[in-house]
DNA sequence: AGCACGATTAACT
DNA sequence: GTTAATCGTGCTC
């Protein structure tokens, strides 16, 4: 797809994040991620996200509390909140509901359609399919690492923002258990937290 | 100071 | 299907 061909939607603001995470996590589907590095754009549709909400989350950070990496998750929604994890790995969320109340949306997977000769680069030897099918795949492409942690995607500056996109009817639309939590209890374990663009839905979305 | 584990990925058998 | 890679984080001693 020829860049030319892409149309730039409203930014999403601060009031779209500061609602419940299952809400927020469900709306970004077919929303468009961008991240602005030397002046271009990377990034594409989302496909993937995940809700944690709250201390009493078993599979959320913040079952932890208030500590130096959950700290972000505390503050304003409309924030990035960055992790490292597995000893190599960078995964991005972002920071929902209200201050002092911890809850993020992780991003597990978008359609990228922007900067592709860049995200190309990043992933030599992989197929374009599973350029950016996973929470660390896509921060990588991106180049989303602790940099972020903690940034403003509402700024007006923001190197790394959200952008509307059209909504997506349920029917398009799968909810199942969030991934990798293997050893948290029930309820949380099996919470269908986990929404996906159905594949079919997918390829729709690509062509526009 | 030491330890076990992780919101993962890629490369195996 | 299994497993190594690799180190920050939060917990225990």
């Amino acid at each position: 797809m020829a860049a030319a061909a892409i149309k730039t939607a409203p930014r999403l603001a601060r009031d779209f994040f500061a609602r419940p995470a299952l809400v927020v996590a469900r709306e970004l589907l077919g929303a468009r991620l961008v991240r602005i590095e030397d002046g271009q754009r990377l990034g594409g549709l989302i496909t993937e996200t995940e809700a944690y909400s709250g201390e009493e989350d078993l599979g959320c950070h913040c079952k932890a509390g208030r500590t130096p990496r959950t700290r972000v998750m505390y503050g304003p929604p409309g924030h990035a909140y960055v992790y490292f994890t597995y000893g190599m790995h960078w995964c991005l969320n972002f920071v929902v509901e209200v201050e002092d109340y911890p809850a993020a949306v992780l991003l597990r997977a978008i359609q990228a359609d922007e900067g592709i000769s860049v995200i190309a680069s990043r992933r030599v030897g992989v197929p374009s399919a599973h350029w950016t099918d996973g929470p660390a795949k896509l921060s990588r492409a991106l180049h989303l690492d602790k940099a972020f942690n903690g940034a403003d995607l509402c700024a007006p500056d923001a190197m790394l923002f959200l952008e509307a996109g059209a909504a997506l009817p349920d029917s398009l639309v799968s909810m199942s258990p969030r991934v990798g939590l293997n050893n948290v209890p029930e309820p949380w374990k099996s919470n269908p937290w986990r929404f996906r663009v159905l594949q079919n839905a997918t390829e729709a979305l690509r062509a526009g």
